[in-house]
DNA sequence: GTCGGTGCAAATGCTTTGCATTGAT
DNA sequence: ATCAATGCAAAGCATTTGCACCGAC
């Protein structure tokens, strides 16, 4: 990965805020500062993540949310098409930030847990044609492919 | 529905079962009345389970098998690779059957409930190739399509 | 001031586990 | 006979919910 790959993630805390509260304020629901630092939390994980894990952004942040709020927070966003959920084992539910960038795909590497994110236009084709051929209009899909990353065993011995 | 469409699920028990065996037997394990039982159940589901549904299908055929070792055996048949699990939703565990035919990915209305099943060829080389360009090996995958049954809005206003 | 939001702790629902008993090999 | 399997009930975990208090509007 390239070294500035890393899309300034300040650059979009602020049209995202407001979209959030756009959309609590039309479900006539209130913007918290619980929920910002949510927000906050969630974009500082420019990827895949789980809830435990905004947590403990927020523990470093030195900020204190409830679970709970966390999990009722989490149900606005997904409303609000800001993140989405990820199916990406049955034993935790795992999201994504959806918000001014294209849902993704997975890649999970089964020996190292390495996730790699991708879009393919050949997939979104795909799965129209598929829906087509069921009498289905797409309105989304999940694909998670697990692999073997060529240099797990390698990387792993040290 | 073809009424022929039907599978004939007696064709496939004994190998299954001769399968099973062979590899409990290789691990030490034993061949139990009711491992032969949760076997029968997950073939009566020809498609996608969950764990209550065997239950309830044992519970048909006057078969009583406690949740724990349902939950035991579907460890055994996971790895015995007679069935895989399929993440459909992050609420609970959805299994299938993937011994003696092909693993299929499925098309999910989101308004109905509806679960269709599909294979497709196109889907498997756009796996390879993405795993690929990634440098990993691909060995397995999971493609989930949300989407609205065009029938949907029609059937239910009975 | 009114509702919705929050934290906490208890509840829930799926899944796992400890233990005494049963059963396959 | 041995060692794994079973059923039950309790434990575990992620997630949800009831409630009393707090705070955005």
């Amino acid at each position: 990965m390239p070294a500035n790959a890393k899309t300034n993630d300040s650059d979009i805390i602020q049209p995202l805020c407001a979209v959030f509260r756009r959309f609590l304020k039309s479900k006539g629901l209130k913007f918290t500062a619980e929920r910002a630092t949510i927000l906050d939390a969630v974009l500082s994980k420019n990827g895949v993540f789980e809830v435990d894990e905004l947590l403990f952004e927020m523990h470093q942040a030195g900020q204190r949310v409830s679970k709970a709020t966390i999990y009722r927070t989490i149900k606005h966003l997904i409303e609000a098409e800001i993140i989405q959920e990820v199916l990406l084992d049955s034993r935790q539910a795992h999201y994504q930030l959806i918000f001014g960038r294209r849902p993704m795909d997975h890649l999970v590497c089964i020996e190292t847990g390495k996730i790699i994110e991708f879009n393919d236009d050949a997939l979104d084709k795909i799965r129209s044609r598929i829906a087509k051929d069921h009498g289905f209009d797409a309105i989304g899909h999940r694909f998670l492919i697990y692999g073997v990353s060529k240099d797990a065993g390698d990387d792993v011995n040290g």
